[in-house]
DNA sequence: GGTTGGCACTCACCAACAACGAGTGCCAAG
DNA sequence: CTTGGCACTCGTTGTTGGTGAGTGCCAACC
């Protein structure tokens, strides 16, 4: 009995202080919300929470704070998760269904967040480890320069220049375009590359170092796109309200942002099947955002999780609001994809 | 004379006030540069100098500090813009040497360009108002499904899908690509799209609006590159070196950098030959960005500029080393364009 | 006339100090 | 277990006075 009634006073406690920002003390936590209960017995709570480690106090007779722990219980235990009103959603459909293409989906999709959370958005273009090559085509720039275009099946086009360092007759050039597509076309990225091995030695002798040379390009446009995550940010001015704590904690996150790589670690690995993951304070992978919070989870068509979406902000956010809008975000722009 | 000794003093305390964001008094003055008078000497200049506009003291009994004007005077007239080290240009040289595609090297400017500065940079992606098209490409993903490549003479490479809406046969198709070729290559984007008009005209009437939508798309690509004007931003992390004025600097300064087409009013148009522009404070397009300056000037291969780079930052700047920066990066950029 | 030393004045900044009040912990009674 | 009471803590706010960097002005000097 008492039990629950402390865990109500965390999630009080955890509401107003995200709210207001201030540490928060017995007795306007009484008045504020209904509790039937007096500021002492609040009090005493309080201490036990403080005990346990989920609350903490800035200094001797100041409010109490939730601690990373407290966030992590009220994030596990408490929460509801809000749904967003029907105007949201409503908002959120038509202005994704406007997206032209992939990276529109993208920007789309950083922007929305951004605005919806009002907090840094996060947006991972979707992996292509999973999908496939839809087509590759050769176009001669010049008789020894050519241009090797990778499409995929998610949409992405990939192109690079190879010299040729020889000049390559067309019939030479339409033979290996057909082999080409016919060892590639419908394989996963994955097995593409060792598919492609294979191509360069079938061709006239001397063709060969020609062959070999496109091949290479094609091999390293899939592998790079198979490496190379990209990654969308957006909202960056909702930094500015940081207030306090500046140094500390903009300027790391700040160049977080733009380390794609570190920002890879610290979104995560994409979660499947609608859970969106938390991860609070020093949970994170990285020492120097002790204080940010983030919030993502995984997207993409039909059921499977080819990229990840999420939030980065403060530790104190208002956590159901943002895995709300986090999870309608990516629900949306797995259904467009699923379209696409 | 005593002209000659105004300008210095103004210098000089622009030079200390970017030195030491504080304001500067005529004794440390004095002392710091080698000024052969008496602060009295130069407590009459900056008296002078403030009636003219130059200086401002934040409160009575206070240091002076240089206004915009003052920013103006010095930077046309008094700044010698002193080369950057050999050292510097070695690094500057590898480091963009080792791009492998435009898109790479735009990513590489903007990096460089904030770490020299240790400021914003931002790096608009070449224009292609001047570029011409080297290749079409039309590519079958299905009998009614195309994928329309664009290339263009900066290596930007854009494609669109084109739904036919009626199965094209292969023979149209080559014939429709051979017509495409003819009419636009070597032409540039603002004489295709007129060019492109009449080359549906010529196909077999059953294929005539497979052929419109294949151009309908292909003017659609090359019109949206002539408007949508790609920029790169980096280095948002030395805004945590604000210190002061966050509110009033930093937010309005995020939300521009989001906020593509505001930045390209920021930028301007870019200057030929070499000139860095500065634009100090208010001289500026945009309101909220009264405190700070932007120092941009254009690149591109040849003598011709395609686009605009540079970077933002507070008007209390180190102008002479910002615009050698500048000047540096965007000539070494120019040459990488040269080659490719 | 430009330059300089002297001098009175201004005013932001800092430290010390007191009053205030929100909040706590503890305890004894309900 | 809850509650009212009470003493205590301590950050916040406002006051006050001293300090010093800096100024403007003026008379004297070169």
């Amino acid at each position: 009995m008492q039990e629950d009634r402390r865990l109500a006073v965390l999630r009080a406690i955890i509401e107003d202080y995200v709210a207001t920002e201030e540490p928060v003390g017995s007795k306007t936590l009484v008045e504020r919300h209904g509790l039937n209960v007096s500021p002492a017995t609040v009090r005493n709570d309080m201490a036990a929470l403080e005990e346990e480690g989920y609350l903490a106090q800035p200094h001797t007779s100041a409010g109490r704070v939730p601690t990373d722990k407290g966030y992590r219980l009220f994030v596990d235990q408490l929460a509801t998760v809000k749904p967003l009103s029907a105007a949201e959603k409503r908002a959120i459909q038509t202005f994704l269904d406007g997206a032209i293409d992939l990276d529109d989906v993208v920007q789309r999709s950083v922007r929305l967040l951004s605005q919806l959370t009002r907090q840094v958005a996060v947006v991972q273009y979707p992996t292509l480890s999973r999908s496939t090559v839809r087509h590759v085509e050769l176009v001669a720039l010049a008789p020894n320069r050519l241009l090797v275009v990778l499409i995929l099946s998610t949409g992405r086009v990939e192109q690079r220049v190879v010299e040729l360092g020889q000049d390559l007759p067309e019939s030479d050039l339409a033979e290996l375009r057909s082999r080409l597509l016919l060892t590639c076309v419908g394989q996963g990225v994955g097995t593409a590359v060792d598919a492609l091995a294979a191509v360069s030695e079938f061709s006239r002798p001397e063709a060969r170092p020609a062959a070999e040379g496109v091949v290479a390009a094609l091999a390293d446009a899939i592998l790079d796109e198979r490496s190379t995550e990209r990654i969308a940010v957006g909202g960056t001015a909702n930094l500015a309200r940081y207030g306090d704590s500046f140094d500390s904690a903009v300027r790391p996150l700040l160049e977080a942002l733009e380390e794609h790589v570190v920002l890879l670690r610290l979104l995560g690995e994409a979660t499947t099947g609608g859970a969106v993951t938390v991860r609070i304070g020093a949970e994170g992978p990285i020492q120097e955002l002790a204080s940010t919070s983030v919030v993502a989870t995984g997207y993409g068509p039909g059921a499977q999780s080819l990229a990840t979406l999420g939030v980065v902000g403060p530790t104190r956010m208002d956590y159901p609001s943002t895995m709300a809008a986090v999870r309608a975000v990516a629900r949306y722009v797995s259904r467009i994809l699923d379209e696409g």
